[in-house]
DNA sequence: TAATTTAGTCAGAGAGACTGACCAAAGGAA
DNA sequence: TTCCTTTGGTCAGTCTCTCTGACTAAATTA
């Protein structure tokens, strides 16, 4: 194996797609294997009280139009609800269904049992730098934040 | 804006969404925009003196279906060549190709240009600290590494 | 030599993403 | 008010990417 170092960017993608494999897999074994991951990344965006569609599209960094299609599908598997917006009438909230509030506890713990199993590898102290590293990186990559 | 805390798994695909864009974007702008982000993250994985496509997909956690896909249409647009593989008549090379080693360089001085941007922010020694607990990560987190 | 594994291709299907065109409500400006 | 622009979202069509399943050929193992 010749270990050519990874550039920053390779480095930050293999653990995101880890996490997200373990969650996902989590998440199938405990019967929500109806999603798909895009359907995931949007999922995992809706604000507490909903989120509009376009507001999505923007965190996911897709067009509306897709956001719309995956969202549809969340809608169709019970995992979101669209209600109109009380101060638009143009537009509607996208809300977490019965079914989508029962999977977050269950991804919770997940992301906790991977985050724990970093722990054990890197160290708290390090665990909780990455996390504030990332945290301060975040103001200058995340155009939506 | 609800800072609601993200999840580590969120926090690290920002900023590598934002790298990726960012060199993309330098590529395109200097004519190489001949190729998609799909294209790209197979490229990258090609080792200096050429890959199997079967190593390329796991790399890439694709199928080799996938990956033949996409080196097909790199090969197309000349980014790579194939060539057999002089001690497996089974296996033939993903190469490097001319217009490949070409963007190599100038998607290097992206990636170093944006590493210079998230040092001014962060500072260097925390740069530092994010490649060194990424690259200790990678040991538990990357399925091929 | 025969059986199995490994490297890769071919064919077909589905998901996810895009662009372009469009409609309806909201917000200003005249 | 009335018109114009902006904003939230949908509809239609297309392309890219990814997958599964079935297959060939070379290498390896029994």
């Amino acid at each position: 194996m010749t270990p050519e170092p990874l550039n920053l960017g390779l480095l930050l993608l293999i653990p995101y797609r880890s996490m997200e494999a373990r969650v996902f897999a989590a998440l199938a074994a405990a019967g929500f294997d109806d999603f798909t991951p895009a359907q995931a990344r949007v999922f995992q965006r809706i604000a507490s009280g909903g989120s509009r569609l376009t507001d999505l599209a923007e965190q996911a960094q897709i067009t509306k139009q897709s956001a719309g299609f995956l969202v549809d599908q969340l809608a169709k598997a019970g995992y979101v609800e669209r209600v109109p917006d009380p101060t638009d009438a143009r537009a509607r909230l996208v809300r977490i269904a019965p079914r989508g509030a029962q999977a977050i506890p269950l991804a919770a713990e997940m992301v906790a049992e991977v985050e724990a199993e970093w722990t054990a590898h890197l160290g708290a102290a390090h665990v909780a730098q990455l996390r504030e590293i990332l945290t301060d990186l975040r103001e200058i990559t995340d155009p939506y934040a």
